[in-house]
DNA sequence: CATACATTGTTAAATAATTAACAAAGATTT
DNA sequence: AAATCTTTGTTAATTATTTAACAATGTATG
């Protein structure tokens, strides 16, 4: 697996959005897809979806298609989804209590190891099966679970403070779904989401037809 | 308020971030801001800021930049935030129940009206005050209630069929968190966020590095 | 086994988005 | 009031992404 070129990000999506109708297409017996096929499923073009996987390698067979069990295996690959990912969740409020019991994660590999919150009442206690610990254990626990991926769905006011936590920690990737633009050093890996923005694009486009 | 030209998707969120250090600017008293003030807090080129604006009118000053409160403004008029907007969500599961009490909806004028799910268990209650209703009954409250957006918390198996309900009640925009790929008639506005593909952009990242 | 057909992988063309450069316009200083 | 400084709005250049086209390659058919 090699990443020499740079893929841009949208590929990264559709990729996923690939693995998650090739493994339905599995389970359904269809043993072959084409990129007509993938394309149709997911709402893109078949040049895209060739030109998606071409960044990676050949998967394919011409005149043929593509084997659908081991094209989402080498996409599962890609995508790092070919083991499991310790997750932490900072922020124990409804966001945060939502994003622990996510079915979703699960399905895709990623496992919600536990939940840190400043909130005395909150610590202790446990959210379907998930501790809740306090910010200052946060360096502690991020080690002995080896998590590497933290997931920020705290107030505004507290999320790069969090972020610097969570990277001293260890923790490699971070998604914010704080409203506000954090800045981590270079090689950690952020993106940001903003759920509000979401119904803002729709408000737009609404606005003045 | 003029749309003639094709705006980059990304403006839009762009836009959505510029309003928010805008408002906060405003608050801690400072009048005047530059398109480089802009551009540092939300992590973009001051050039790009410029260009953003650009596209909807000239709101600033030469030589002086641009009055916050004002520019503020005009960002929430071109967002369709000026004012309010009813949301239904769709699906009283986890991610449905933390989405109908989240606080960041409300600060940007969204109000989550009413919440529909199918299961007889949830049907009558309430969360966080807001009223669950039957899906049999999706189409007479989004009358009622004025409904243009909805939000769809069901299920990959069952988000074709709601959002094909919603469309036909007369919602106009829909955000769809379910992980699968559907399809509305062309003048319905559709987003697709998948939360555990925000996860697996940091897994391809790190995989390898 | 030659011909027709299907579908990939890849190269080229077209489109879109971002960044850079700078003239225009207003504020400030001498 | 001329000269200098600042910052916008806009045009041009650059970079990135998507779409289209097609040669390469394999399968199916007569």
């Amino acid at each position: 697996m090699f990443k020499k070129f740079k893929i841009p990000d949208a590929t990264i999506g559709r990729l996923s959005m690939y693995s998650r109708y090739l493994i339905e297409a599995d389970k359904k017996g269809i043993t072959t897809v084409s990129s007509q096929h993938i394309a149709k499923a997911t709402g893109v073009t078949p040049a895209q979806v060739r030109k998606d996987l071409a960044y990676f390698g050949e998967f394919g067979t011409r005149g043929v298609g593509y084997n659908s069990r081991e094209l989402y295996n080498y996409i599962m690959k890609i995508l790092g989804l070919n083991k499991q990912w310790s997750v932490a969740i900072v922020g124990a409020g409804n966001l945060g209590r939502a994003l622990s019991q996510y079915k979703g994660f699960n399905q895709r590999g990623f496992n919600i190891s536990c939940i840190f919150d400043n909130d005395p009442k909150k610590i202790g206690k446990k959210i379907s099966n998930i501790n809740i610990y306090s910010f200052d254990s946060l360096a502690e626990k991020v080690k002995d679970f080896n998590i590497k991926l933290g997931i920020i769905a705290v107030p505004a006011s507290a999320a790069q403070e969090v972020a610097d936590k969570l990277v001293k920690a260890g923790v490699r990737g971070i998604i914010n779904f704080a409203p506000v633009n954090i800045t981590v050093e270079e090689n950690i890996i952020l993106r940001r989401v903003d759920l509000a923005a979401q119904l803002e694009y729709l408000t737009y486009y609404l606005e003045e037809i």
